[in-house]
DNA sequence: GTAGAATGTAACTATTATTGTTGCATCTAT
DNA sequence: ATAGATGCAACAATAATAGTTACATTCTAC
């Protein structure tokens, strides 16, 4: 198991959209950097439009940030493309026994925890800005 | 995505054997807690016998804890069922354009924030024990 | 107002992981 | 020896991911 590249290439895109403030970043060209097909990255632009953090319309070539770098978290990227539901990084199993005392209380003994380790994880996240992340990138 | 139920399922036997002391804790009597296929569970229990969490023998009916559940942590637990590989929480794309300033860096700005995402939620598993959960169980 | 170029999106495929299942070999205690 | 358990290989069903094709929609430039 593991978290969908979605989120990476999300940072990928919003940096190079950043890094790219003379032209224009279209689909494709965006697609040339992250390697892949222009279809992905207009889905993922696509949800990060949905999420307020860039701004592209149809018909008119190239994404822009909807707000500077420093204003762009790593958690709002993350949320902006759904790689983890709200509270279910971890699945539990359904249906245990409920003629058992474990099985009809062990997901109130774990849920918690589960929601607390997620929330950790995501506290990461949220400390971390894209403007970071682009003065990652060596100017070369 | 999220993590495998796997885990939940194992936190759930390891739970199960230790309020089962006077019983035999086969994957057949376990299997009927979870709600599932008593293969599943020595799946699971096969695993975490490999980590040294419980004991279990070919022909020897039931499953034993190996220490006091006060020396168990979800952490080993986790690692036992092996629901995340090591570091690869987040999955990165592969080959990004080598020849794009960001393509070419963009890994190395962001494998080192998905590292610690994924220490600070494992360090919350590390912090809960065994015994923590059984304790959260009504003992009915 | 039309042509060209870009985005939006549906639909399909290949791949992978999970979960459940059957069948059977192996081992142990009686 | 036998009954009953574990270990394990093999397979199916399901779901998510990532890539791809095709096409409708939208805007800009002319």
């Amino acid at each position: 198991m593991n978290i969908s590249t979605r989120f990476a290439v999300a940072i990928h895109i919003c940096t190079l959209i950043d890094s790219n403030k003379e032209g224009k970043s279209t689909s494709e060209w965006i697609a040339g950097s992250v390697n892949t097909n222009p279809v992905v990255i207009r889905r993922i632009t696509g949800m990060l439009h949905k999420a307020g953090i860039v701004d592209v319309r149809p018909g008119v070539a190239g994404a822009t940030l909807a707000r500077s770098t420093a204003e762009i978290t790593l958690l709002q990227i993350y949320k902006a493309v759904n790689v983890v539901e709200e509270d279910s990084l971890f699945s539990v199993h359904e249906h245990p026994n409920p003629d058992c005392p474990v099985g009809k209380n062990i997901a109130g003994a774990i849920i918690p925890v589960f929601s607390l380790a997620q929330k950790a994880m995501e506290n990461v996240l949220q400390e971390v800005t894209l403007e970071q992340i682009v003065n990652g990138i060596p100017v070369s």
